[in-house]
DNA sequence: ATCTGTTTCGAACATCTGTTCTAATAACTC
DNA sequence: GAGTTATTAGAACAGATGTTCGAAACAGAT
C-alpha cells in the first residue's frame, strides 16, 4: 500500500474537489484532465484508477460524473494510516420527498393533487418503505400514545391493519389517527386519551399505518 | 402561464429530488423518464423544458446531469384561499448531518469523537438552527410530554434554558431529558410522568434545549 | 547506454446523454 | 362529432463521457 501521494495525484484530488465545489457536480474525466494539465483523457483515467485503487475515491462504472471523493482528513504526512479510518458511520441513506396532505377531499383519491399541501424530504430509514404520505395531527385524542396536536405523522398506505396498530383512517371525509382494533366482528378505532370515546370503524376507510412521528418544538 | 403543477410535473420534480438524494448526483433525462414511467427520453425532456420555463429548475445545456432544482417560494399567482398557513410549496430546505450521541463519557467534551455514535441527515427546518445533536431517549420519564422510550430527540446546544423548556442535561455523567424549571434559587429538572420524582438540577450540566422529536414505529 | 517500471499521449471504440424531428396518442374545447 | 392543444413515443442524430489499447516519453537504477 502506497502511503504518500505524488504531486500529480494530489493535484487531481484537489481538482476534483474544486471542480465539484465550483459547479456543484463531480467533474468528468476530461474536465479533470484539463484542470491538471493532462492532454489525454486516458491519462486522467489512469490517475483516477490509481487513486481509486488506493481508496481515495470511488467511481461508478460507465456512469457520467460518477466520481466521489472518499472521506479523508488530508493527513498528508505523519501516520501511515490514511483513508480507512471509517470508525463512524454516516447515515446517508435514501431520501425521498413525501407529500403532506392537507384537507381531505371526498371522493378524491388519497394522493390526488387536490389533497397535497406540501412536500417534505426525509430519510427513508425514518419513515420506512412503501407508499408513504404525511399528515398533520389535530387534536389530543392520541396523547397517551405520545402523539400530540401538531405532530406530523408518516403513514404507509394500506387498506387494513393489525390489531393495536396506530392507523390513519378516513371517517366522514376527515382524517383521524387512532388505534386499530377488530373485535366481535366489528372494527374499532380507539383513542389513546380517556377523554375520548372509541369510534365504530366498520365504515371507515383505513388510509394506512402510522410509521413515524415528527415534532418540532 | 400555468401556476399549478400537474401530477406529472410534480412527479418529475419529486423524482429529481429523490434520484439526486439517492445517488448524490442529479439524474439524467433517461433516469427521470424511467422513474416517472415515461417511455421516451423526449417525453422527459419535454417535461423538463416545461418546468424550466416555469422556473422550477435549471438545466445547463448539453452537459450531462446538468439539472438543478430551484429554490421556489414562487407560489406564483396567489388568490387561492390558503388558510393562514404556507401554501403549496416543496420543502427543499437545507439538509445537514447531525451527530447521534451514544454513551456520554465523563470529562469529554460533548461532541468529542468518542461520544459520537452515528450521523443522521435531516432537514434543518425540522430540527432548527444552531448547534444541534441527536440523542436517543431512554426511559419513560417524559411520557406525558409525548416523548417515549426509544425516541430520537434533537438538542440545540445551550448552557441554560427558559422555564418549562424541555432540555437534555447531564446528571452524574448520564444524559437525561426533563423539563427545566428555576424556582426558589434552585434549578429543577422535572419529569413528565407522575411515577418519577423531580431532580435537583443545581449541579447538572444543561446540554441544550430539545427542538424536535422523531419516532419510528 | 540499457533496462525497467511508471506515466503520458493519441486514437479508436462503446455507451451515455442531450437534442431534434415527426407521428401517434390523449385531453380539451367548441 | 370535429378541431385544437398538450403530451407521449419512437427514431435518428450529435456531442459528451468512460474504456481500452498500443506506442511513446520519462525517470531512476544497473
Amino acid at each position: 500500500m502506497d502511503e504518500k501521494l505524488t504531486v500529480r495525484q494530489q493535484a487531481v484530488l484537489d481538482a476534483i474537489r474544486e471542480l465539484r465545489a465550483a459547479k456543484d457536480l463531480p467533474p468528468t474525466l476530461r474536465e479533470i484532465a484539463e484542470a491538471v494539465g493532462l492532454k489525454s483523457v486516458a491519462s486522467a483515467k489512469y490517475q483516477i484508477d490509481q487513486l481509486k485503487a488506493m481508496g481515495y475515491l470511488e467511481q461508478r462504472d460507465n456512469i457520467s460524473r460518477g466520481i466521489s471523493l472518499n472521506a479523508q482528513g488530508s493527513s498528508a504526512t505523519a501516520d501511515s494510516e490514511a483513508p480507512a479510518t471509517s470508525s463512524n458511520n454516516v447515515v446517508a441513506g435514501n431520501f425521498k420527498s413525501y407529500p403532506l396532505l392537507g384537507k381531505i377531499a371526498a371522493g378524491v383519491p388519497l394522493l390526488a393533487q387536490e389533497n397535497i399541501d406540501d412536500h417534505i424530504t426525509l430519510p427513508e430509514s425514518l419513515v420506512g418503505k412503501g407508499d408513504i404520505f404525511l399528515l398533520k395531527v389535530k387534536g389530543e385524542s392520541m396523547i397517551d400514545a405520545a402523539i400530540m396536536d401538531g405532530d406530523i405523522i408518516a403513514v404507509r398506505q394500506q387498506a387494513t391493519a393489525d390489531n393495536n396498530d396506530i392507523v390513519a383512517a378516513l371517517v366522514d371525509d376527515s382524517a383521524t389517527v387512532k388505534v386499530f382494533k377488530q373485535a366481535d366482528g366489528h372494527t374499532w378505532l380507539l383513542p389513546r386519551n380517556s377523554a375520548f370515546e372509541p369510534i365504530l370503524g366498520d365504515y371507515a376507510q383505513i388510509m394506512g399505518k402510522v410509521t413515524a412521528v415528527l415534532r418540532s418544538i
